[in-house]
DNA sequence: CACCAAAGTGGAAGCGGTTCCACCATGTTT
DNA sequence: AAACATGGTGGAACCGCTTCCACTTTGGTG
């Protein structure tokens, strides 16, 4: 029922393979039938079909995002910047939501599958070995964000240094005792930041003789609730820090809650620091490290674009960098009182 | 380069018909042989072209989503709603985002040109006459969230409802001098939630013979510093309103800050009451109208299958409940000084 | 003036599926 | 035993585009 390009040729009494010279701007046709087919096309209001374009191109013009759980601040932020860019490529964007290791499984099997998508970005996940197979053998495109696999091409900030900077900033502030809210560990989805950020947490520590008490380190469910859970259980211990740092902003507002339901006053007898300085972070003035979230997204779809086009060149692994956003969260260590 | 259809017959030795058969579960083959196919699908380890299926059977299996703004969180709460309930039915989920009309012309224009989807969902934006024409042209089913157009199936909260039972919490609460801060008018782009809201709060003063005065309602940037200017201005009047309602959460956020910059303390000197109840509003116990917004989405899916179905025979616009969520933003109002 | 390169052009083949139609065995009915 | 459903099956045609190849025209060139 839709118009074709036969319509098209018909109607300007050319050849169909003239009007799809024209269609993509091809140099070899005359200007007068080239006006006549605009014509026509006009006329006709003609528009190609992007399936069969695909078909026969092989190629979709469309690329998949995949990500954990996709309400979560950063991950939104991410998607945002590569929206942005994708759009400004002229690229169409698939996403797909993973909450579980097996939905991953099931989400990339399927990504892999399907000629439908040019190329894929994964977004604080990391495709399994075999998945990972997969992709390799289908020749699909992927790049990593905020996910670590030796092999494949991955944006990540300097999640070390970003410890480090916030251990040091507690340093300064007098802290010693300092504690840790992090995200459970999934080595099965290949995402490792908050583990690293703990250990630049640690190496701010060592370079003063100072250390992390075990007790003292906590990883629970990535929310609010989780923190304010790892939270409590760090405040209970006999002698707590006095001060903590959280792997993300998210569980940096659940020791918040927690820190309120002791009676704690923040900044005055505990400070609180927390990762990626979200938007809501500026709205209870918390202490967080910057990271560039939309900045990750554009950076990841440039590596895409770059390796589509064969002009890929860079490291495997591009790393953005981060600074320390100082807000009312922190303050001195209160004097020791015991 | 990938196996096809035609290798996989070869090899079991059936034509592509039968292949094609047992690949869409079809009944009209032989159990043995079917058995073969299949072994030969699994040696070769063949996936279908996704695209030929699509050019075959005119269908994509992909639903398109436009929305403003992205990252606004109550869009993507509808979007997360969304996404689970394509997952669920099995279709992608296509993303573009738009903030300008301009853009959103050319979204919605892209949206109706291609056959690259099956439907499409709009969240805070309706088309204008001239694209609503096209697509109404191509054929494409198309649902609303938040938005309104006299003949588009959509769903919507009942926001007159919601203002309403704002407006008699702050009467319950002894307020009767009280602002509104809202949402841009952007009759362009079919969203009036804000007005809506609005207008439900003047309702519930009117109800007692009160109104609310023209210079405590302002209208500003859909932002945390858009409410902050508009509070700002509001709380600089001379004799200015004991409460302040904002047409959704990030704009009372804004009232918020603007509240502490003028040194005032909520909720004992100003209430503060927004819309959405989006994560955040959570954290700073802010009190606000719930709206159910992961529902919207799925609610909005669930009738654009039905109408992809046939089956389609709701009411044009479904109209989702909201509740007040009383937190510490609110308290009675304080007494009059002057 | 014959010859040839270059610019334009038409249309068949191909992309990888689905489906319809023709056809072949069977088993069942008269 | 002939007539005939019926379950299986192969394969051509088709979905709507791109591209390659063959062909015509035009304007130089020797």
């Amino acid at each position: 029922m839709p118009t074709t390009i036969g319509d098209v040729a018909r109607r300007a009494g050319v050849g169909v393979g003239t009007v799809s010279r024209v269609l993509n701007n091809q140099p070899k046709v005359g200007p007068e039938t080239r006006a006549r087919v605009l014509a026509a096309i006009a006329e006709l209001d003609y528009v190609p079909s992007a399936t069969a374009r695909q078909l026969s191109l092989r190629r979709t013009n469309t690329i998949a995002v995949a990500s954990i759980h996709i309400v979560i601040p950063s991950v939104i932020e991410r998607i945002h910047g590569i929206e942005r860019a994708l759009t400004a490529a002229g690229l169409d964007l698939i996403i797909r939501n993973v909450e579980t290791v097996e939905r991953r499984n099931e989400a990339v099997r399927e990504i892999a599958r399907t000629d439908r998508i040019d190329g894929a970005i994964f977004i604080s996940l990391a495709p399994g070995a075999e998945e990972l197979a997969r992709i390799r053998r289908s020749g699909l495109p992927v790049v990593l964000i905020d996910a670590h696999h030796r092999s494949v091409p991955r944006v990540v900030s300097d999640d070390v240094e970003g410890g480090r900077l916030v251990g040091r900033h507690l340093l300064e502030l007098g802290h010693t005792r300092i504690g840790f809210v992090g995200d459970p560990p999934r080595p099965a989805l290949g995402v490792q930041s908050s583990r690293m950020r703990l250990r630049g947490v640690i190496e701010a520590l060592q370079e003063r003789g100072l250390g992390i008490a075990p007790e003292h380190i906590v990883e629970g469910e990535h929310s609010r609730a989780g923190g304010q859970d790892s939270a409590r259980t760090i405040l209970s211990r006999p002698d707590p820090p006095t001060a903590i740092v959280a792997a993300n902003d998210t569980l940096a507002f659940g020791v918040l809650a927690a820190a309120r339901e002791r009676g704690l006053d923040v900044p005055r007898d505990l400070s609180v620091v927390g990762y990626d300085d979200i938007d809501a972070a500026d709205l209870v003035q918390l202490t967080t490290m910057h990271q560039p979230l939309r900045e990750s997204g554009t950076e990841a779809v440039r590596r895409l674009l770059a390796i589509l086009d064969g002009t890929d060149n860079g490291p495997l692994r591009s790393v953005l960098p981060v600074h320390l956003v100082k807000r009312g969260t922190t303050a001195p260590a209160p004097e020791r009182t015991a």
